[in-house]
DNA sequence: ACCTGAACACCGTTCAAGT
DNA sequence: ACCTGAACACCGTTCAAGT
C-alpha cells in the first residue's frame, strides 16, 4: 500500500488537479490577461491540461468566478483587524475593500460579475460570519447586515466608476479619487444613526 | 430633384438604420434576451439585416453599451426634477438612479460594464452638465463632482449587489432591501458637510 | 453610402471514449 | 476517478464584394 502511494506519487510529478490549484491558477491567467483573457482553455493550458478536465472540478465558469470573488472578499475581511467601534471597523472595512479590488487586476469588475451561491444554508452562514464583528461591537444583526451592505455597494460602486480608465482622463484634474473616496466613505458611515 | 427623393422614400420602406434605431432595437432586445442574449447577429435580425451591417454604424460592441447607458444615465437625471437645495437633488438623484436601474432589465449589469467614452472633451461636457444642478444649488462644482460621484457609485454598487438573485433568498428575510437603500443614501447624504 | 457573404479566431460546454 | 478528442452552437469582428 505504501509502495501503492509512492507509486501514483511518481507516476504524477505534475500533481493532480483540485479547486484550489485551480483558483491559484484562475488568479494567475488574471493577473496576466485580464478578465477577458480568462477564459477555460488558457486557464487549462496554464495547468497542463485540456479544457473540459476542468469541469471535473468545477461547474461551470459562473462558478469559477465565485470562488474567486470569495477570496477577494476573505482577503478584505482579513485585512481590518481589531477596530474599537463599529464605526471604525465599517471606515477600515470599506478602505480594505478599496485597496483590494485594486490589488487585483480588474478585481472590481470581476466581484461586480460573480454571483452569490444560490445556496440558501451557505448564504445565511455567510451572512452571519460577515456581521460577526459587527455584532461584537454593539450593533444588532439586522443594522450590522444593512451597514455592511452600504459600504460594500458604496465600495464596490466606487471601485467600478474609478476602474473605468477614461474617467481618469478628466476627473483627475478636477477633484481627487483619494479624497472623493475617503469623503464619501466617512460621510457614509458618521450618517448612520446610533 | 423632389422625385429622386420619393423615389428613395418608396424604394425603401423598410427605413434605413440609423444609431437611434439601433439602440432602440437594443433595448428591445435587451428586455426580450437579458444582457447575455444581446449579441450582434440578434440584435442585427431584430433590424432586418446582416450583423456586419451594424458596424456601418457603431464603432464596435462596446459604443453600443455605452450609448445604452447613456440613456438610463438621462431618463435617470431627467426624472430629478426641482429640488430646495443640494441634499434634496441628491436623494432624489439616487433614488431615480435606482429606480432607473430596476427598469431595464439587467440595467445595474449594463452600467457597471459600460466604459466611458474616452473622448476627453465630451467626458468634461458631460461632467459639467451633470454638476449643473448641484452647482446651481450652491455647491462648488468639485464638490458636486465629488458628492455625484459617491451618490452614483452607491446607488451603482447597490444595485448591482441587489439585481444578484441569489442575495434575495435570504437578505429578504434579514432585512429589506428598499429600507436599507434608503438608510444609506441618507447616511451618504447626510454625512456631507456644508 | 450602405449592406451582404464568407470567413477568422475565438468562446463555454457536453459527451463518448480512453486510462 | 480523472482526463482527452471531437464536436456543438455560439461569439465579436474584418473585409472583399455587391448595389
Amino acid at each position: 500500500m505504501v509502495s501503492n502511494i509512492h507509486a501514483r506519487a511518481t507516476a504524477r510529478p505534475r500533481q493532480q488537479l483540485d479547486k484550489d490549484r485551480l483558483i491559484s491558477a484562475a488568479f494567475l491567467v488574471l493577473e496576466r490577461d485580464g478578465l477577458d483573457g480568462l477564459s477555460m482553455r488558457p486557464l487549462a493550458a496554464e495547468l497542463g491540461v485540456q479544457a473540459p478536465a476542468l469541469y471535473w472540478h468545477i461547474g461551470d465558469k459562473a462558478e469559477l468566478l465565485r470562488l474567486m470573488a470569495r477570496v477577494v472578499y476573505a482577503q478584505a475581511r482579513a485585512e481590518v483587524g481589531e477596530q474599537a467601534d463599529w464605526r471604525a471597523w465599517l471606515l477600515g472595512f470599506g478602505r480594505s475593500l478599496r485597496r483590494t479590488y485594486a490589488s487585483y487586476r480588474d478585481g472590481a469588475r470581476l466581484c461586480a460579475i460573480a454571483k452569490a451561491p444560490d445556496d440558501k444554508a451557505d448564504i445565511t452562514y455567510h451572512a452571519q460570519r460577515i456581521a460577526a464583528p459587527l455584532v461584537a461591537l454593539g450593533l444588532s444583526q439586522s443594522r450590522a447586515l444593512s451597514f455592511e451592505a452600504s459600504v460594500i455597494s458604496f465600495a464596490l460602486g466606487w471601485a467600478s466608476f474609478e476602474a473605468n480608465g477614461s474617467m481618469h482622463l478628466y476627473l483627475d484634474e478636477m477633484l481627487s479619487f483619494d479624497e472623493s473616496f475617503e469623503t464619501g466613505l466617512a460621510a457614509l458611515v458618521r450618517g448612520f444613526s446610533d
